[in-house]
DNA sequence: GATTGATCTGAACGCTGGTTCAGTTAATAT
DNA sequence: ATATTAACTGAACCAGCGTTCAGATCAATC
């Protein structure tokens, strides 16, 4: 051995995804090439295959990743057990999460159908577990009397996507902090739950 | 003048347009061929120009089409007066709309960063006016007193963003009629209004 | 049945795509 | 200094792209 492993490597690497990111969310999977991904990290295509087998995997292992984190981190989250303050707590968190990596969020939506069959059902496979999640949180609240709605599954669906929408407007350097953000989507979502609604 | 003005045209043309949305819409329009189109269309690519200028008017004649439906068919709807009832008014006019045309719904969205800056502009202008008739009818509610939110901008994304989603999940043959579905949707956006809640 | 012109074919054009690879460069270990 | 090898270049490969166009086709008209 001489030189040490990675010595560029360790910043090639990290520069190749980001730029992969940033220009898929910018004009989607298909319509980025590999040479402007390198001429990004100023380096020529051909050395981008030091770090992927090829495109595919680039774009599944930025999708994978991202979801991989989200369950990891909401695993590590102390959850309340007073459902209205778990919904508090799940807002709160997935706002957060979402707004600081707005540009994963948007390919992990966008970019689905480029992925193989078999990255796109792993890929899948997360999304669902984190579905249910919210899902259980719901009929918790539900059950305890804490929530009303017309039904948990698509209160599920409608309170994720109401969420996760706010990647398409909100900027950190809008008129509203993400605190207050957070607090706004707090009652909204307290709101659409039926917290406190009459009986 | 020998054969009819259009005598194949009136049918190939309308095909041409339908075989780019659903390629458009599984596969992405970068990731789309001419020559996958026209061999939908059971026609040789060279064909196609007979009937667009090139790709990129494909795409944006049926974004553009879509939405000018959208907002004539709003035009010509009845609203009530009364803000509960009006809510009520559109979100079914909403759903109906956008489940009937999923594939649409879903390139107008995903699609809006392969229109050239012009088109893109055109469809944008159309978007905002859809969203100024929701916060416009958000804020009469809120000004009357029938509607308690934290704020109308965020409310009216928000329920966008809630309706909007729902042609990522619903299916015309699933377990809820579409009936159903607005029923359900209509309960959901009167709490996410606060319709009825405690002063 | 000859004429006409809208419609379509089939082949070609120039270009760019992802990917490969022999060879160059340069940081480390000896 | 020299040897070693990870990291990268630069050129090439070929398949496929959007688009063009001369010519074939064929239904409507006379």
């Amino acid at each position: 051995m001489a030189r040490k492993t990675g010595s560029h490597s360790e910043i090639t690497g990290p520069k190749i995804k980001q730029a992969a990111l940033e220009l898929f969310a910018r004009h989607g999977f298909a319509a980025v090439t590999m040479r402007q991904i390198a001429a990004r990290v100023g380096v020529q295509a051909g050395a981008i295959y030091n770090y992927t087998p090829d495109k595919q995997a680039l774009l599944f292992d930025l999708l994978h990743g991202h979801m991989a984190d989200l369950l990891t981190r909401w695993a590590e989250e102390y959850v309340p057990h007073d459902p209205v303050a778990a919904l508090d707590h799940f807002v709160a968190f997935h706002l957060d999460f979402h707004i600081q990596r707005p540009e994963l969020v948007f390919i992990s939506y966008m970019e689905l159908r480029n992925l193989t069959e078999g990255n796109f059902k792993a890929i899948e496979e997360k999304r669902s577990r984190y579905e249910k999640i919210v899902y259980d949180m719901i009929l918790k609240g539900v059950r305890s009397g804490d929530f009303q709605v017309p039904d948990a599954k698509i209160t599920s669906f409608a309170l994720i996507a109401m969420l996760t929408g706010v990647v398409d407007w909100f900027r950190a350097d809008g008129r509203l902090s993400s605190d207050e953000l957070t607090r706004q989507y707090c009652a909204l979502a307290r709101q659409t739950l039926g917290v406190n609604a009459p009986a």
